[in-house]
DNA sequence: TTTCTGACA
DNA sequence: TGTCAGAA
């Protein structure tokens, strides 16, 4: 049997809404330029954090990672119009992934050669556990049956 | 210094 | 989208 390291709880994450980044920041980390968020907003494409008229524009970790995202697909070759629908379908789909992956997850076997991912029990007959292998590029899954 | 809005050889 | 102007 594998020595699965029981590395869960993932609590103390940062509050993700108190992240305030600048349009400076965002043109850094995302290599956006300003122009091209004002005109995304004027758009509506994205939206800084509620501001007053000339004041400096503010975006959330949120809206940051949606330019990300937007940029990302813009540079695969993707309309703005066509990255947008796409970064916004990725952003629905991650609480998914979140709430499967923190359901799912129990544990991580890390290797130079092969690790191993622990997925649990393949259902409630708890006959079968699933891993996750992971070798360099290649991953797959493996299935064994619980026969003690 | 950085950001804002408006405009366009 | 880049870039420049004039202001904050």
């Amino acid at each position: 049997m594998n020595v699965m390291a029981k590395e869960n709880q993932n609590e103390p994450l940062i509050d993700s809404s108190k992240l305030i980044f600048g349009i400076g920041q965002v043109q850094k980390i995302t290599g956006v330029s300003g122009r091209q968020l004002r005109y995304w907003e004027e758009q509506r494409y994205i939206t800084p954090i509620a501001q007053q008229k000339g004041t400096q524009r503010q975006y959330s970790f949120r809206t940051l990672f949606l330019i990300f995202h937007i940029q990302r697909y813009l540079s695969q070759g993707f309309t703005l119009q066509t990255a947008v629908e796409k970064a916004n379908e990725f952003e629905k789909q991650m609480p998914i992934l979140r709430t499967f992956v923190k359901a799912q997850l129990h544990g991580v076997e890390v290797a130079e050669d092969r690790s191993v991912i622990d997925f649990g029990f393949k259902d409630d007959t708890h006959q079968q556990r699933v891993y996750g292998i992971v070798e360099g590029d290649k991953t797959y899954f493996e299935i064994k049956n619980v026969d003690d």
